[in-house]
DNA sequence: CGTAATGTTCACCT
DNA sequence: GAGGTGAACATTAC
């Protein structure tokens, strides 16, 4: 799941369970999602109070009292949570984080393990050390035009290199593209000013609604791409509608590979580059 | 049983 | 260096 979307939605989870709380105990039941050794995890935030939160991207930070960051990537399959006892701990819960007020643990969860946590000196620092772009709500029109217009590469791979922008992921760029009338497999710097344009608006019209949605997909407006997507054959059996385009009700959405990632696109609406 | 999967990184090739 | 391709990671769910 986590996009900058739910990212943001995990950030304002925690900011409402965490903040303000001391860290009295750590439970690692699954080394393999520490970046940093356990002991050192340990010291670090045992007896820290929680200061406050932030989001870089696809990265979660909690502040700690001491200005250092626990810094949080969900990887393909990561999610938060939280509980009182250990035997209500989430299923595939790795590590939790006791919280000495409230008596809550805060759960890191991921079943496929391709999460990580890690300790920052600051968001600079892990910004630079991770090479990690302006974030995608933050990215500035001019900016994103500039990035692209130096790059000939498809704009797909483009928009999901973090170092560029940090944020998208592979649903999302998808959806961003259809909705900005643009084909993924066109270069970087054949796009003209005003389709960057449109690009730049949808990128925030996306994120802001997915985020007002806290990122549940299915409650998204239905003129968007994601209802096409194969994991709402599941979600609707027996209905095949949303295999549609949102606009074009005769047109099949298709199925491709572009940058190795599975891509959904309106042949209509996104024209190939010739 | 086979297949695909929301992310990241690295090796290898042109 | 730039860009493309594919694999690897670990595991679940369909």
């Amino acid at each position: 799941m986590p996009e900058l979307p739910e990212v943001e939605t995990y950030r304002r989870f925690i900011d409402e369970v965490a903040v303000g709380q001391t860290i009295t105990g750590l439970d690692v039941f699954d080394k393999h999602v520490l970046a940093v050794p356990e002991d050192e995890l340990r010291a670090a935030l045992l007896g820290r109070t929680i200061a406050g939160t932030g989001r870089l991207g696809k990265n979660c930070f909690l502040e700690l009292d001491n200005g250092r960051l626990l810094v949080l990537h969900f990887g393909m399959t990561g999610d938060i949570g939280a509980y009182r006892d250990a035997p209500d701990a989430p299923r595939f819960t790795r590590v939790a984080w006791q919280l000495a007020d409230s008596g809550l643990n805060l759960a890191f969860i991921d079943p496929r393990k391709f999460g990580r946590i890690r300790l920052a000196d600051s968001v600079e620092a892990y910004q630079k050390a991770k090479k990690l772009g302006p974030d995608a709500l933050q990215i500035t029109p001019a900016e994103l035009h500039q990035k692209l217009s130096r790059r000939k590469v498809l704009v797909k791979p483009l928009l999901l290199d973090q170092g560029l922008t940090a944020g998208l992921g592979n649903w999302i760029v998808d959806e961003v593209l259809f909705q900005a009338s643009i084909h993924p497999e066109r270069l970087g710097n054949s796009l003209s000013e005003q389709e960057t344009t449109a690009l730049h608006a949808a990128i925030q019209q996306v994120l802001t609604t997915a985020i007002q949605h806290e990122a549940n997909y299915r409650h998204f407006p239905k003129e968007f791409l994601i209802h096409a997507r194969e994991w709402d054959d599941s979600a609707t059996p027996g209905s095949d509608a949303h295999t549609f385009c949102p606009r074009h009700a005769a047109v099949k959405i298709a199925k491709s590979y572009v940058g190795g990632r599975a891509t959904y696109t309106c042949p209509v609406c996104q024209p190939a580059p010739a």
